[in-house]
DNA sequence: AAGAAGATTCGCT
DNA sequence: GCGAATCTTCTTA
C-alpha cells in the first residue's frame, strides 16, 4: 500500500500509487495457489516481490504481487492505484476522459498500464518494465473489509484501502 | 467431452 | 440492476 507502481514503456512512463490491495495468503482457499500448479499460475509459487499475471472472465487482466518463499504460493492483488504519471496515455488506452475511471479496479488498471501475461514473472523489486518504487506520500488512514467478488473464505477481511481515496473500488460503504 | 464458475468490466435499461 | 464478453480451470459424466 502506497508504494508506487511503475510502468515502463517506449513511449514513456506510466505510473500510480497503490491504494487498494487483497490478499490471498498460503491455504486460502480463494487464491490461486490453492488447488496446486496449473499450466497459467506458476509464477504464484515464485519468491516474494514477483508479478503474477492472469487472465480472468475473458476479457480482464489482473496483476499480484507474489509474497512467499519459493514453492509456497500466496499474492497480493493490486486493485486500484491512484494516477501518477503518464494520465494522457492512461485515458487514450482505457478510450475515457474521466480520470477516476482510469485505474479503479483490477481490471482496470491492468488495462490502463498495459500490464498482460507477457509481464507475469518479471521481477518487481528493481526498475524494469514493471516494478515497486518508493511511496510518493505517506499512506492515510488504512480501511478493512472482506475481498470483492469472492465466493470462497468470505468471512476473511483480508482487503485493504486508503479510506476516503476516490480511486479505490467497490461500493461505497468498503470505500469510507 | 461438455458445462459451469471465476480475485471483472461495459453497455443498456 | 442485468446480461454479454469469452479464457482458464474445475466438475461431472
Amino acid at each position: 500500500m502506497g508504494k508506487t507502481l511503475v510502468r515502463e514503456l517506449g513511449r514513456g512512463t506510466l505510473s500510480g500509487r497503490i491504494v487498494e490491495v487483497e490478499a490471498y495468503p498460503i491455504g486460502d482457499a480463494a487464491g490461486h495457489a490453492f488447488r496446486g500448479h496449473t499450466p497459467g499460475n506458476h509464477s504464484i509459487f515464485r519468491e516474494h516481490g514477483r508479478a503474477y499475471v492472469y487472465f480472468i472472465y475473458g476479457s480482464c487482466y489482473m496483476m499480484n504481487v507474489t509474497s512467499e518463499r519459493p514453492g509456497i504460493g500466496g499474492a497480493v492483488l493490486l486493485r486500484a492505484v491512484e494516477p501518477l504519471e503518464g494520465t494522457n496515455l492512461m485515458q487514450r488506452r482505457r478510450g475515457t476522459a474521466r480520470v477516476r475511471d482510469l485505474t479503479r479496479g483490477p481490471g482496470r488498471l491492468a488495462s490502463a498500464m498495459r500490464i498482460d501475461r507477457r509481464l507475469d514473472g518479471v521481477d518487481l523489486c528493481a526498475p524494469g518494465p514493471l516494478w515497486l518504487g518508493t511511496a510518493v506520500r505517506p499512506v492515510g488512514r488504512i480501511g478493512r473489509s472482506v475481498r470483492i467478488g469472492v465466493t470462497r473464505e468470505m468471512n476473511r477481511r483480508l482487503r485493504l484501502y486508503e479510506r476516503g481515496n476516490p480511486f479505490v473500488s467497490g461500493p461505497k460503504r468498503l470505500r469510507v
